[in-house]
DNA sequence: TTTTGAGTTGTTCGA
DNA sequence: GTCGAACAACTCAAA
């Protein structure tokens, strides 16, 4: 090895300082070069989609002013990340690389290959689990073989040592010569092209945060109140329930340890598996999260295809105008409407409506879970390809989960159950302002005096109901018939 | 190997 | 209005 070690710190989807075991690594052992490489193509095909790259815009926009500040300016390339690599190391005179892990499957193939190419050149790589409170590996059966049910995939997760405590930010960040040369060749960050033109980000920049310090700023308020009333406000879509960490967790802002740790810290410092109430409603979610990448990981396939084989036979519908209509906000059942345009406005939907919507698509419409993920894909901001997946196979019902066939949410009880005021369809879909909480959710079932004194004219104002629920709901029992009369046959 | 208990988030119907 | 039962059958995970 050359004397003075030179590391690249590659940069993915952990862009921040703190509790980054990569960058830790590579501080202690001598000069950094931060690298950041926008090679969207090798996501192929699930490339981010527009709300993603507007935050991962002002994400890096943030990262880098905070390397600047350190001293070791973040350089940033265009892919194919192997070439980019392989010059930056030779134009710094790098002797090592490393990153932290991801874990999607397009990412792992070719991260394993980029591995295997720069050992053989001479360099070292090492990399971290920076993303995840344990390795998909980790928590496995007592065959060793992954689990598909979240109950005992939990409760195994629960028996395991807790995960390892956060590490500090790195105290100095010191950069070799050759970097500042090698930054003068950066694009600007516009030139990467990942703001949307015509802008129609106004809304998220008024909402949203991007970067690791409005991370922070959200997990510290979060755990200060909204965590103590989790398991039942999450639930409201018309309150602030939720921690809205998503977005920053998805690209890394923030760790999922520091998080778990926040909150154990925050009632007494318990171990997880003794922690109740509030707090472990909201680790278990972080379970969730962890779930989710476990069940990507062991099964790769799930992001295009069903997890259960047989549900290759259900009947999907082919039907353009009424996915158009779903994604545009107009089905004609308010709570799926303002779900719908809630998401196409901050790029964020409430978790209680996103189950809602994604049933409506499913089930009353029958489309393809996949129709429905895409979509997602694109316009959320936390769109995260395990996460979305178990989700849709989730709502679907071809997931990893034994739910029974007939679990149809039906909008109109969920709308008056969790939006007992109208007041989330209200500010989503103005146009049914002056109804009153009883007929907000069913405006088709409102007597005609009270749509006009409303003020509203069905199919002129607001959409007559794309369906009628309860035909809706016979014909997706049938499909789902098929499904399982398909498999005995 | 076989058996057993259990499985995020619901809806509708009828007493 | 409230409450409990029915809605099927299957797969998973552990004993």
């Amino acid at each position: 090895m050359k004397a003075h070690p030179v590391t690249i710190v590659w940069f993915r989807h952990d862009l921040r300082l703190d509790d980054n075991p990569a960058l830790l690594a590579a501080a202690a052992r001598g000069v950094i070069v931060p690298l950041f490489i926008f090679a969207p193509a090798e996501e192929s095909p699930w490339e981010p989609g527009a709300a993603s790259r507007w935050w991962l815009h002002h994400s890096l926009e943030k990262l880098a002013a905070a390397l600047e500040k350190s001293g070791t300016p973040l350089l940033l390339r265009h892919g194919p990340s192997l070439d980019a690599l392989q010059k930056i190391a030779q134009q710094c005179d790098a002797t090592h690389v490393v990153w932290n892990r991801r874990y999607e499957p397009a990412v792992i193939k070719r991260d394993t290959l980029i591995k295997q190419t720069l050992l053989a050149s001479g360099l070292i790589c090492e990399s971290f689990n920076g993303g995840l409170l344990f390795e998909p590996t980790q928590v496995a059966t007592k065959e060793g073989k992954p689990y598909q049910v979240f109950t005992p995939f939990w409760r195994t997760l629960l028996k395991c040592d807790e995960p390892a405590e956060p590490f500090p930010k790195p105290k100095t960040l010191s950069a070799p010569a050759a970097l500042a040369a090698a930054h003068k060749k950066n694009p600007t960050l516009d030139a990467l092209g990942l703001l949307p033109n015509p802008d129609w980000a106004g809304r998220m920049r008024s909402i949203w945060r991007p970067g690791e310090v409005g991370a922070a700023a959200r997990l510290a308020a979060f755990v200060q109140k909204p965590l103590f009333a989790y398991g039942n406000e999450r639930d409201r879509p018309d309150r602030e329930g939720t921690s809205s960490l998503s977005p920053h967790l998805h690209f890394g802002e923030l760790s999922p340890r520091r998080i778990w740790h926040a909150v154990r810290e925050q009632v007494g410092g318990k171990p997880a598996a003794q922690i109740t109430g509030d707090a472990e409603v909201y680790l278990r979610e972080l379970g969730w999260r962890e779930f989710a990448n476990h069940l990507l990981y062991h099964f790769p396939h799930t992001a295009a295809a069903p997890l259960r084989a047989d549900y290759a036979r259900f009947p999907w519908v082919n039907d353009p105008v009424g996915l158009r209509a779903w994604q545009r906000g107009r089905m004609g059942f308010p709570i799926v409407d303002a779900g719908m345009r809630q998401l196409w406005s901050l790029g964020w939907m409430h978790n209680r409506v996103r189950m809602i919507v994604a049933s409506f698509l499913v089930k009353d419409l029958r489309v393809s879970w996949l129709e429905g993920a895409r979509w997602f894909w694109d316009t959320l901001v936390d769109a995260d390809l395990a996460a979305n997946t178990l989700g849709w196979q989730w709502a679907a019902g071809c997931g990893a989960d034994a739910a029974p066939y007939f679990r149809i949410f039906n909008p109109t009880s969920q709308g008056k159950k969790f939006d007992p005021h109208g007041e989330y369809v209200r500010q989503w879909v103005p146009e049914l302002t002056k109804l009153s909480a009883a007929d907000i959710h069913a405006p088709a079932e409102s007597l005609p005096q009270t749509l006009a004194a409303a003020g509203i004219e069905l199919g002129q104002d607001y959409p007559e109901p794309i369906v009628d629920h309860a035909v809706a709901r016979q014909r997706a029992l049938e499909s789902l018939k098929c499904v399982s009369n398909g498999k005995r046959s």
